[in-house]
DNA sequence: AGCACGCCGACT
DNA sequence: GTCGGCGTGCTC
């Protein structure tokens, strides 16, 4: 039997039935379980409705995914205790995102609703002990820990269970708790404390008897002269400023008239004021009005138009436009035509691309229109900008993946710009989702449009084009017509030097850098690796320091003068003895972005130099800052890792280097060619954007790599089609979903058995492909990945349903066996 | 995720 | 003999 019950009020159920609701509450439970309505809720719960629910001794806040009358059989439901909002908090199409995001990604509906909401709607249970009166003030018989938790109580009559746990600096409270509730010294509440704090104003009004002007004049003719005339001055600042202003705020008036609170308080104690505190929005309101002064190139008006008839056709389209074509351009002038007819549009960008530039560059345009959001963003701001955009208010969004969480009223296009980012793919923790992916869906929930945008697409989007399930539109032209920029490959193979190793600046990078620096031109430098030297060697033995947990080497950062594991973040006090043979004769091989920066304040010591890397960039404002000092042209030459590349637009740039191609090439990874060509093609983006010719130097060790000769050409369909056969050979047929198994055991040989059984039993039975570790010297120790191929066809979801549940009930068979009971497994789908 | 229950090793 | 470690199982 079917209800419909997405809109209160609810259908009128015999009074003698039970109504039942499945609640969604932010814990990875196996399954959703179910309370009971009570009767005076019945009327206003309905689908999406937050409501206030007790599992076990704890209360949490969950959401009502469904309602029925199914009397459960197995168990006794518990009442919903409360109704927390009139509302529905989210609408039907987010539940179905959970539940879509749940299911492909294999995790429970609680772990998506844990990153979906944010933290303030989701109410934290926080026991809280009250002291009790009756027990008077005789601590003989407590023990020393109790009797400081008593004490504390006696004069604060209220503790929170953390309050204990500091008060203690114990791990274990409960037993002292519990000795408390047994001497009834306190009781315990668990209560539940919606966090989200409204931002109030104090506003400044005159009392209502002096709005009299007579009343007025009579007070401050007779304020007496000796008598407060600090206050007489504010007030007087106060009558002058509410003229000119209409309103006042206390913040805004103090500031004004140059005086204290304590005034002010003395004037509404007088009752001549009288202060009012009002809540306000935390957001700045900018006027909300569409101003966009640029014109469209005719090469992206046809772009336009192309994306506007595919879109008409299909759902998702993909916009291939090489970089400094002005894709932006296109997104703005395609989000005010969904601006004008009402509709919302979610615009996508990957975390590290949401700089201060493109924010401001959006705000230019939409004003008051858009908002931004990501999870940086501090949580009651997020639950306003939660609920402008229920409400429809908001009709911009520029966010990261988390953004596609917001409850759209009436979304009509996402926007996912550099679309091909691993970024948008979440990793840890669940929900493992891919952001473009579960976009398409979300998408399709509202008949809304989906634009991928990208100028080195991912693979999996450009087949999909050329499957026919995507449009794809070309912008092949760059802005202002500027070329791109030439490519130049350096042999390094000829120049390694025994005693050096590999080399940093060759003769043509130094004469490169010499010129622009003469032009008064800037230069970027990309290194994948950060730090100073990305191994050490003994140069007796050949032993490698090594992460203890990781097995990953050890790179050596000379700023902090400490050796640090890249994957975990441990960092280590250098190592000089060999631990093998005892030797103290390490060898530094290879470099990072410290010992380029190193190698350039020697080479070019008239130059201002900067590094850009994860370790010199503290806070977000510093990555601000330092952009802003480069696009002013403060620094000369930039040398840094992926961070310089993202959605960055310098104008003086004329050269780029890349340093060390062999870094990018030599991955072992199934996705190498692509990412290598990708990160080639976007640094050699940066180089001459608006300027005349720019150039790149890539230096490199292997030049007959194929990736090498697209890149040379910027040749992207050669490149694409090379990959596409290329991975026939891994994968038949290539671009599907796979899903990965993670095992992981403290005991790398424990959960190395555990991954081989599943990998054993995946290849019987789906001829998969079992990988070794993402990158040799990465995850062997902690992750095994197995990676299986699913589809026969692209479509086939019965096939990767049947996959799912096979691999969920081989993984429960793995676990039933005692040995690998403790190892945690980890099932993720992904693109290959 | 918590949190209780229960089974084995190091202490008064 | 007990205290306390963590491995295991359950929560509507």
């Amino acid at each position: 039997m079917a209800y419909n019950l997405t809109s209160s009020p609810l259908f009128s159920p015999d009074p003698n039935e039970g109504v039942y609701a499945e609640v969604i509450i932010p814990l990875a439970l196996p399954r959703n379980y179910t309370w009971a309505i009570p009767t005076h809720l019945r009327a206003n719960i309905s689908k999406g409705s937050r409501v206030e629910v007790q599992l076990k001794n704890k209360k949490y806040s969950g959401i009502v995914k469904t309602i029925h009358t199914d009397k459960p059989t197995a168990f006794e439901p518990r009442d919903i205790l409360n109704l927390l909002e009139e509302q529905p908090l989210i609408y039907p199409q987010q539940l179905k995102l959970w539940e879509w995001i749940g299911d492909y990604y294999m995790c429970s509906e609680g772990e998506v609703m844990q990153a979906a909401l944010p933290s303030h709607l989701k109410l934290s249970s926080e026991s809280i002990l009250t002291y009790n009166e009756e027990f008077g003030e005789n601590f003989s018989d407590l023990n020393d820990e109790e009797y400081l938790v008593a004490e504390a109580l006696l004069l604060k009559k209220e503790l929170k269970l953390s309050e204990v746990q500091q008060i203690l600096d114990a791990a274990h409270v409960y037993p002292i708790i519990k000795g408390l509730i047994e001497k009834k010294v306190c009781m315990v509440w668990e209560a539940l404390k919606d966090t989200y704090k409204q931002k109030l104003e104090t506003y400044v009004h005159l009392e209502a008897a002096y709005h009299n002007e007579e009343n007025l004049a009579k007070l401050l003719n007779e304020w007496s002269k000796n008598k407060a005339p600090k206050q007489l001055e504010l007030l007087l600042s106060y009558l002058h400023v509410i003229r000119t202003e209409g309103e006042v705020t206390q913040t805004n008036l103090l500031k004004k008239a140059n005086a204290s609170s304590a005034q002010l308080k003395g004037l509404a104690d007088k009752n001549i004021v009288r202060l009012e505190k009002r809540s306000v929005d935390r957001l700045p309101t900018l006027p909300r009005d569409i101003k966009i002064d640029f014109e469209l190139s005719a090469a992206q008006v046809e772009a336009a138009e192309s994306v506007e008839r595919v879109l008409n056709e299909k759902s998702v389209c993909l916009l291939q436009g090489v970089t400094s074509s002005g894709k932006t351009q296109i997104y703005i002038k395609l989000i005010e035509q969904y601006i004008k007819a009402g509709k919302q549009v979610l615009y996508m960008l990957p975390e590290i691309a949401l700089t201060a530039q493109i924010i401001r560059r959006l705000q230019k345009y939409f004003g008051g229109y858009i908002t931004i959001y990501h999870s940086k963003f501090n949580p009651n701001e997020r639950v306003e900008i939660w609920n402008k955009i229920k409400t429809g208010e908001t009709k911009v969004v520029l966010g990261a993946r988390s953004s596609l969480f917001l409850p759209f009223k009436e979304l009509g296009l996402i926007i996912v710009d550099e679309e091909h980012d691993p970024s948008f793919k979440q990793q840890e923790p669940a929900p493992r989702y891919h952001g473009r992916d579960a976009a398409i869906y979300y998408a399709s929930l509202y008949n809304a449009k989906v634009l991928l945008g990208s100028a080195t697409p991912s693979i999996e989007s450009y087949f999909n084009t050329q499957a026919g399930k995507y449009g794809l539109v070309n912008l092949t032209e760059r802005y202002g017509n500027v070329q791109m920029p030439a490519i130049q490959i350096v042999d390094v193979k000829t120049i390694i030097t025994k005693e050096k190793g590999k080399i940093i600046l060759s003769p043509q990078l130094t004469e490169a850098i010499q010129q622009s620096l003469q032009e008064k031109k800037q230069v970027i430098l990309f290194q994948n690796r950060r730090g100073y030297s990305p191994y050490q060697i003994c140069g007796v033995c050949g032993w490698i320091p090594q992460c203890e947990n990781c097995d990953v080497t050890l790179t050596y950062h000379k700023a902090k003068n400490k050796l640090q594991c890249h994957y975990c973040g441990t960092s280590y006090p250098l190592v000089l003895t060999c631990a093998a043979c005892g030797n103290h004769n390490f060898v530094q091989k290879n470099f990072g972005t410290e010992k380029i920066e190193e190698a350039l304040v020697e080479a070019f010591p008239e130059a201002k130099i900067a590094r850009m890397d994860y370790d010199s960039i503290r806070g977000k404002n510093d990555h601000d800052a330092l952009i802003k000092l480069f696009e002013q042209q403060k620094i000369d030459i930039l040398a840094g890792t992926q961070m310089v590349v993202k959605g960055l637009d310098f104008e003086h740039v004329n050269l780029v280097g890349i340093v060390d191609a062999d870094g990018i090439l030599n991955f072992t990874d199934f996705r190498v060619n692509e990412r290598a060509f990708q990160l080639m093609e976007q640094v050699s983006g940066r180089a001459g954007r608006r300027e005349a010719q720019g150039k790149v130097i890539v230096q490199v060790s292997n030049t007959h790599h194929p990736v090498l000769q697209f890149v040379q050409h910027h040749s992207y369909e050669e490149m694409y089609r090379f990959e596409i056969e290329n991975r026939k050979n891994f994968f038949y047929p290539p671009f599907s979903r796979v899903i990965q198994l993670i095992c992981k055991h403290k005991d790398k040989n424990i959960a190395e058995e555990a991954a081989n059984i599943l990998g054993q039993f995946l290849n019987d039975k789906y001829a998969a492909y079992v990988s070794g570790p993402a990158e040799p010297a990465i995850n062997r120790v902690r992750n095994q990945y197995l990676y299986e191929l699913l589809l026969k066809l692209p479509k086939d979801a019965q096939f990767l349903r049947q996959c799912k549940q096979d691999i969920l009930q081989q993984v429960s068979i793995v676990q039933s066996n005692k040995r690998y009971r403790s190892v945690t497994i980890v099932a993720d789908v992904d693109a290959v």
